[in-house]
DNA sequence: GTCCTAAGCTGAACCACCGTCAGATCCAGC
DNA sequence: GCTGGATCTGACGGTGGTTCAGCTTAGGAC
């Protein structure tokens, strides 16, 4: 348990990780510049961290508890008829919003979990789980007014429709580099939404 | 230009190169690793490439050259009615193997296009561009037909449904692992993807 | 103000890996 | 079996990783 100069000094190296992580390849974020640009020796990163991916980790957890407005914005929305479509274009934007917010956190997130490290792959859950069940519940109560293939999983669906979100998110200067702009992604990508959700038609 | 020899060993350090990220993390992948399982020394993989990133360059170009099947099958697939569902849902599956074929290499190469690396990004393009082509050209098909919102841009919609297939492609296993189906996430994402292209229900 | 103590920090050491180069080894063709 | 170019490697200086014993500092007690 650190004391106050010790939670100082730990917000310090976490927050220039995060520059790090911001400026160089996940690949050469090195503990001698982390303790270097925080002015202090990398013998003091290890009284906090056990290695980078440690402090990463942490930014992750920080992170994650920013990720409800995520899920709150599908539960409080309007689902149905042009309002449906707004709603859907809102998590839109706000996906994007938050992506650009923690993009080189994310992306660490999402290297790690997809090379099976149980860690980080827990926290990617406690963000998207929340936005998946939040999607799987709109789903249902269409699927229910029977306007919605009955054969369809409604968690599945909504895994699909995160999954879409998370990933154009991620590579929305991809996109925009080749031509695509974001205002158009945002567009046909909240229709997809609100076909997925409500299975109709604008 | 290396002679016989030389490309043997080019060839046989790749496949170690390989083989290392499918059992290591991507940040611990060592030059001197590489070079201890394939039987030779640090320095002879030097001579081939300039570090570990070249090697697996080299290995996602090799991989784009099977990448070819993916337009293919968008292209040659019938999209009208009952067949139109079962080309989306032949184009989920080939994706979800074409995934588990390259998951290691495609890992790193999001993760570098993301940290702003041209020539992954290049090849990522190289990748998915003709994916989104083809299925622009079945989005735009559909468009003017009139059965699909005027108001989206075909492009978009292309990107945001080959951006579903590769995420949901790549996160198959975490999916799995949380109690989705890799049948449901198929069939919930080819009605996705038939929407998408036809602006109909199935 | 001085002292004391626990919290916090670091210099230095050791080891692994990087990336290079001069020299050793191999082998195809004569 | 000799030779020249292709190929390989041992060894080295340099950087970063990680540890630990010992130093510094804050701040409370007096």
């Amino acid at each position: 348990m650190p004391g106050r100069r010790g939670l100082a000094t730990r917000q310090r190296l976490l927050e220039c990780t995060a520059d790090m992580l911001r400026s160089t390849s996940y690949r050469d974020v090195k503990v001698i510049d982390i303790a270097r640009e925080a002015g202090t020796s990398p013998a003091t990163f290890y009284q906090y961290f056990a290695d980078v991916e440690a402090a990463i980790l942490m930014l992750a957890e920080q992170m994650t508890s920013d990720g409800h407005r995520l899920a709150m914005l599908i539960r409080q929305g309007p689902w149905k008829g042009k309002a449906g479509l707004a709603t859907a274009t809102a998590l839109c934007d706000t996906f994007f919003e938050f992506w650009e917010e923690y993009r080189s956190i994310l992306r660490v997130m999402d290297l790690a979990t997809e090379e099976g490290d149980r860690r980080f792959h827990q926290i990617r859950t406690r963000l998207l789980n929340e936005v998946n069940v939040a999607l799987t519940d709109a789903v249902a109560q269409f699927q229910e007014s029977g306007r919605h293939p009955r054969e369809l999983d409604p968690t599945a669906t909504a895994a699909v429709l995160v999954s879409m979100l998370a990933h154009v998110a991620a590579h929305q200067y991809g996109f925009e580099f080749w031509g695509i702009r974001t205002k158009d992604l945002r567009d046909s990508m909240a229709r997809q939404i609100y076909w997925g959700v409500t299975g109709q038609k604008a």
